[in-house]
DNA sequence: CTATGATCATGA
DNA sequence: TCATGATCATAG
């Protein structure tokens, strides 16, 4: 059966709590899942599996997945440390509506305002079904986090709209990056300057993520 | 195709 | 070892 959708953030703070120490094969069979059998074959699984039982209900539109509560579920796989083991896709660098975004009308920045984190035993080595859940963190950016995610996406958008999409590496920003984000290597997008570029998604590095888990 | 959900796999 | 660049699954 699946779960309703919460109605306060208190209740869905309520009900991830009841997911904390459950591992993914009891999440599975309580949604009539089956475990994926080979690791790629994952991808992107377990957020499905979170979502269907918190009552996510944006599905692939683009909004957030609690639209009412104005929260965004993010899964985050973690070591036995508790420290996240993989870089976290934000949303999609839409080239056609970057020009006259500022900051805080940016996808960025509205995806940002409230993330619910669940972290997850992510270790290769744990097959996937023995795999626990953690204890979520509902997180807002603290001030100093946001200066410094602003800067970043003001910087990277700068890049983009002047046509450098040369100097526009990976290695740029110190809690947001973008980097190539496709089904595959042979898509290309058109830029405004009529150059053909892949297409590419806005992420957060583990830096800031280890931060807000701790 | 594009959106969602991400992690894989390789090279530095 | 770990970040970058590439890729996988599903829904519409």
């Amino acid at each position: 059966m699946k779960s309703s959708s919460p109605d306060s953030s208190e209740a869905l703070m309520t009900l991830v709590s009841t997911l904390a120490g459950q591992t993914l094969g009891q999440l599975a069979a309580r949604a009539s899942l089956s475990i994926p059998a080979r690791a790629t074959a994952a991808k992107g699984w377990i957020g499905q599996l979170l979502e269907y039982h918190l009552g996510a209900e944006a599905g692939s539109k683009a909004i957030p997945d609690f639209p009412s509560l104005g929260i965004e579920l993010k899964t985050i796989p973690v070591n036995a440390l508790g420290n996240p083991l993989e870089t976290t896709y934000v949303t999609t660098v839409n080239l056609d509506s970057l020009p006259g975004q500022t900051w805080l009308t940016s996808p960025v920045y509205q995806k940002l305002q409230q993330v619910l984190w669940v972290p997850i035993e992510g270790d290769p080595k744990i097959p996937l079904a023995a795999r626990r859940i953690g204890q979520a963190i509902l997180w807002t950016p603290t001030s100093e986090q946001a200066r410094v995610l602003q800067q970043d996406w003001q910087d990277l958008v700068d890049l983009i709209l002047l046509g450098n999409f040369e100097t526009l590496t990976s290695q740029l920003g110190t809690y947001l990056h973008i980097r190539p984000k496709a089904a595959h290597g042979k898509i290309l997008q058109t830029t405004e300057h009529h150059a053909q570029t892949l297409p590419r998604g806005f992420y957060l590095r583990t830096a800031l993520t280890r931060e807000i888990l701790k």
